[in-house]
DNA sequence: CTGTTAGCGCATTCAT
DNA sequence: ATGAATGCGCTAACAG
């Protein structure tokens, strides 16, 4: 591999020459950097990445940690991150935190391999989280609340979400309301409930611990969650499930059971993923900005990385989508 | 920050020895390995990712190349690129191809910031793929054709796939044939295109070229192509899009003019993505076999890695998917 | 504008 | 088992 010193020496320069020429200082004229230019090509010259860093002790890229690549993480949050990020000239990179201190992500929060990162994934612990964040690494957490000098967070209001979302079965006609949670220790889980609690509250409902069902964030969960319902003496007549892939498991169950949405119950999801306008019906659910969530939590970052002083805390409200799984027409 | 010099002073030991112990050498005794395991953790030290690859001339990591990382790319994929990274004790990160030479891929392409590539981006320049790949840096392509002693392709068999998909409209009785292709310049497409053609051949169906509209890919391409196909006089009885997404878009065409499927056409996809089991009707679509795509193009990046000499070129079969977008029943 | 030089932090000899 | 020394490839300060 060519190395720098071969494209100086080809052309006939010093070695910081081709240095200054390749970074495109200006105390460099024109023809030697030509000259410098030509050599590198034809030596197919590439500089050496981890060599710059180190110099330069910083890399010109941030990280975003999601616990799953495969997932269906959100692809308008990752828009809206990769957006800011280029127009800040920034390089972005997406990294799964599966594995726990193993890690991908573990390895490009501590090893300097990244200025910054945005982290999606409950499965990165708050400590290694807090341990990582430091002067010249903020990291902006989306799904957790986090404390530290060089942590930020930026949160969608999950309980004015939720609190809509249930206000919304309420309006309905909806009077006997069950919640279908995700993982307990959910930061976004525990929030939604808080919501939907809330509205129950405030117009009176009772609160039945019975409806609380545990789907776990995901599809299958969702649909087993529902069964349970169903397999209880009493159905509610509403459903706030928590988010929309439990909503779409909890179809499906009420498909093979009979109990036809909205007629027999209203159902109501969170998120407004990409299928929710395909099921049948389709579903009502809470959207989230997630482009501006990406884009804002990008910003933080090199708002943070520029050594200006923000606030810590950041929140973002939601919408609801009105589709026809919880209108009662 | 703590460098493993701070480490070795602190631990009371030499530069090396601390640099031996953390990296699990067996020259080392426990009794110091734990102190200088001690020391480390007391500074929260951690090293300098940059530094150590630079030395070592390799990252143990790879990178999957994606055009858009926020796109609906396809999660099985990763899903199997990630299990036999992980497998092999490597990294795995996902950078986009957006803004063409200073993108993201193309810095991790020619920066040795990785020791392999996964390209899924047809917006890498065959050039760029090729002058990349060298020994020690093998490059896996998905979406093309390649020829390189260190690039490697493995692609599903879109022809066959698209053969069958083709054919199996005519077993279902449909006679006038329309395709709805992708970007004329996308491999894959080509591919599709030739098995469809090769099936109106086999059972003497002639082609029109009235009936070859271009839908690029995307849901609205895939919508507008439709409609277009609608506006001219004579219906085809059956359809094959190039992928799902284009399908799904001519469903919505479709029903806005009143006109049902399978009823009155036959619509059939390829990919088999998500969405496909909630489109009404459910999408008879050619499922890829993404995951094991994925994993072998891993595969493939360490068997060269280790030194092994292997094949150029790989193909992986399809299957159909019957559901009910192209059955008369 | 150019050349010389000194590290960036680490892994790896080679001697002890 | 250890310590000293070397250099990975590059950047940037400094002196010309």
């Amino acid at each position: 591999m060519a190395t720098i010193k071969d494209v100086a020496k080809k052309a006939g320069v010093a070695l910081s020459t081709a240095s200054y020429a390749l970074n495109n200082s200006n105390k460099i004229s024109e023809a030697t950097r030509k000259k410098v230019e030509e050599a590198a090509r034809a030596l197919n010259y590439k500089k050496n990445g981890p060599a710059s860093d180190l110099k330069r002790t910083k890399t010109n890229t941030i990280a975003l940690i999601l616990s799953d690549l495969s997932g269906p993480f959100y692809s308008e949050l990752i828009q809206g991150v990769q957006d800011v990020a280029m127009s800040n000239g920034y390089d972005l990179i997406a990294c799964n935190s599966i594995g726990g201190n193993d890690s991908t992500a573990v390895k490009f929060l501590r090893e300097k391999r990244v200025d910054g990162a945005i982290i999606l994934a409950h499965n990165i612990s708050d400590t290694i989280a807090l341990e990582s964040a430091k002067n010249g690494f903020p990291i902006v957490v989306l799904d957790r609340e986090l404390e530290g000098e060089f942590i930020f967070h930026v949160e969608v209001d999950n309980i004015q979400g939720a609190f809509s979302a249930t206000e919304y079965l309420i309006q309905q006609g909806a009077e006997k309301l069950a919640f279908v949670s995700g993982p307990v220790n959910s930061f976004d889980n525990k929030r939604r409930l808080e919501g939907f609690e809330k509205a129950l509250e405030e117009y009176n409902i009772s609160k039945k611990n019975k409806w609380k069902l545990s789907g776990d964030f995901t599809r299958e969960g969702g649909y087993r969650a529902t069964n349970l319902l169903i397999a209880q003496q009493e159905l509610p007549d509403g459903i706030f499930y928590a988010n929309d892939e439990m909503a779409i498991g909890g179809m499906k169950a009420f498909e093979e059971k009979g109990i036809t949405i909205p007629n027999d119950i209203l159902i109501i999801g969170f998120d407004d993923i990409n299928l929710t306008e395909f099921t049948n019906p389709p579903l009502t659910t809470i959207r989230q900005p997630k482009y501006d969530a990406g884009a804002l939590a990008t910003h933080l970052i090199f708002q943070v990385l520029h050594g200006e002083e923000i606030k810590h805390h950041y929140s973002l409200p939601t919408s609801l989508i009105e589709r026809n799984s919880a209108k009662l027409t």
